[in-house]
RNA sequence: GGGUCCGUAGCUCAACAGGCAGAGCACCCGGCUGUUAACCGGGGGGUUGCAGGUUCGAGUCCUGCCGGGCCCGCCA
């Protein structure tokens, strides 16, 4: 009998297959009796029916509970009243390793959800539950979707190190590690200044890893460990990489909607808003936002923001009411943003930088800028900022050997993650989340 | 770093103003030939987060500790 993944079942109806998981519910009116099994690809209903079964097989059932190791045998039916629309006509049934205790997760009453704080304690069992394995599944989606996108693009992946000796922005918090003799590095928080010397060495590249904040962040958007995606291109301007921006947005989000429909209806997500999600995004400039503001606060919205300031996570979510996409912001104020953003040449109080705004309030998910290509000018800004001025010194080759414009930008996964499934904090979107209080599982 | 809220059964929650610690789900037993969060009947299950205090009497009031939630700042 062909072993199989409840994933595939569509194409072995009326066949015999093997199917091997977990149980996940069970019902019964008596002598017809419903296993729901998972297997990690899905879920399929399986009907035992009293008379069709040895009774050996079908007096399993009483002695079946929560996660169960089971091996079921029988033939894929087409049914419309199962969810699915196939399940299984049990033949024989193996228990390969008894559940030893209560599951400590309640999975049929949406009524009975622990509270977050158990559900992340119990987080390696959490995870097969619909809702959770639906999210981690659009997770591997997008995921896969970035790869697809900068390889059809002619990106190289470019993997810069996790050990760093300082900090690229020299404002956040580090989380320093022993390193031999050197004394103290650091978990890289962004791999951008070695993306740069890749993109003179490679052209177009990307990384695609795991960043590190020191901040005790307790928010939704927020973890001290996160995965990012930061494309870097030489002789691209700020232009060049909002467009590519809007393009990866734009992949990602009809690759979910093409491939991971089911999950997206286990979590009740509003499709309709993820269609909308279309070229082009509404590109405004940060004396707009701030106009925006300004106007939604005459309205008689509750709004504290000083112009000159960066905007805070309530400002975001009112910009982004306005759009049904994601919207672009450009040209912050120089004083906001780090010293390797090229200042606007028609206003060099601003820099050309660009943050994309996910819509329903999901914060930002996109933030970029053209660089500083000039060594002098660079040299100058390094100075100004206080930056061990040694530690810089290989990144200021980048422009002294044949410098060129360059612009780069890095995508939060958990954040686009979070968007794309509704989930209501970046923690359930990656299997096992790391905050300031949280570091176990 | 700041603000705020909460710890009662494996899980979700009750317990009026301080008076015998209870219900639903899960678990165990019984019933039901198409269930969809199945349903119906019965049963077992508690260091009320921990340590003190007030009181005839504390889940309830007071103090300290421990654990957790939510929001803001910083950012992706």
């Amino acid at each position: 009998m062909e072993r199989v993944w409840i994933e595939d079942i569509g194409r072995y109806a009326d066949r015999d297959v093997e199917i091997r998981g977990w149980l996940f519910n069970k019902r019964s009116s008596g002598k017809v009796r419903f296993l729901v099994v998972r297997d990690g690809t899905g879920f399929l209903q399986v009907v035992m029916v009293k008379g069709e079964v040895p009774d050996e097989v079908f007096n399993l059932y009483d002695e079946l509970t929560y996660e169960d190791a089971i091996i079921v045998r029988g033939k894929v039916k087409r049914e419309k009243r199962a969810p699915g629309g196939y399940e299984l006509l049990l033949k024989d049934l193996v228990i390969h390793s008894k559940s030893l205790d209560t599951f400590p997760i309640p999975k049929v009453r949406p009524e009975n959800i622990p509270d977050v704080g158990k559900l992340f304690r119990f987080r390696h069992l959490w995870i097969r539950s619909r809702k959770q394995w639906s999210i981690l599944r659009i997770r591997d989606e997008v995921e896969r979707a970035i790869q697809d996108f900068f390889a059809a693009r002619g990106f190289r992946r470019f993997d810069p190190p996790i050990f760093t000796p300082a900090s690229v922005e020299g404002t956040t918090t580090l989380f320093p590690v022993p390193y031999f003799d050197e004394g103290e590095v650091y978990l890289t928080q962004s791999g951008q200044l070695y993306l740069e010397a890749g993109a003179m060495a490679l052209g177009k590249v990307y990384s695609f890893g795991p960043t590190f904040r020191a901040e005790k962040s307790r928010t939704r958007r927020h973890l001290t460990e996160f995965w990012m995606v930061e494309p870097e291109v030489a002789w691209a301007t700020l232009e060049d990489i909002m467009d590519l921006a809007e393009e990866l947005v734009v992949y990602i989000t009809e690759r979910v909607l093409e491939n991971r429909r089911m999950e997206l209806e286990i979590l009740n997500r509003d499709v309709a808003k993820l269609e909308a999600v279309k070229r082009p995004f509404p590109r405004i400039t940060y004396d707009e936002a701030a106009r925006i503001l300004l106007e939604e606060k005459e309205k008689g919205r509750d709004i504290d923001f000083t112009y000159g300031e960066d905007f805070g996570s309530d400002e975001e979510t009112v910009i982004s009411e306005r759009y049904d996409r994601p919207v672009m912001i450009t040209h912050y104020p120089r004083a906001i943003k780090p010293f390797y953003m090229k200042p606007d040449p028609k206003d060099p109080s601003k820099v050309l930088c660009v943050d994309v705004i996910a819509p329903e309030g999901y914060g930002e998910i996109i933030g970029g800028s053209q660089r500083e290509d000039d060594y002098e000018e660079l040299l100058r800004r390094i100075r100004e900022e206080g930056l061990p001025e040694d530690e810089y010194s290989w990144y200021l080759d980048l422009r002294k050997y044949g410098s060129v414009p360059h612009s780069g930008f890095g995508l939060g996964i958990e954040r686009t993650v979070a968007w794309l499934s509704g989930a209501s904090h970046v923690r359930e979107v990656i299997p096992f989340a790391r905050t300031p209080e949280r570091i176990r599982p």
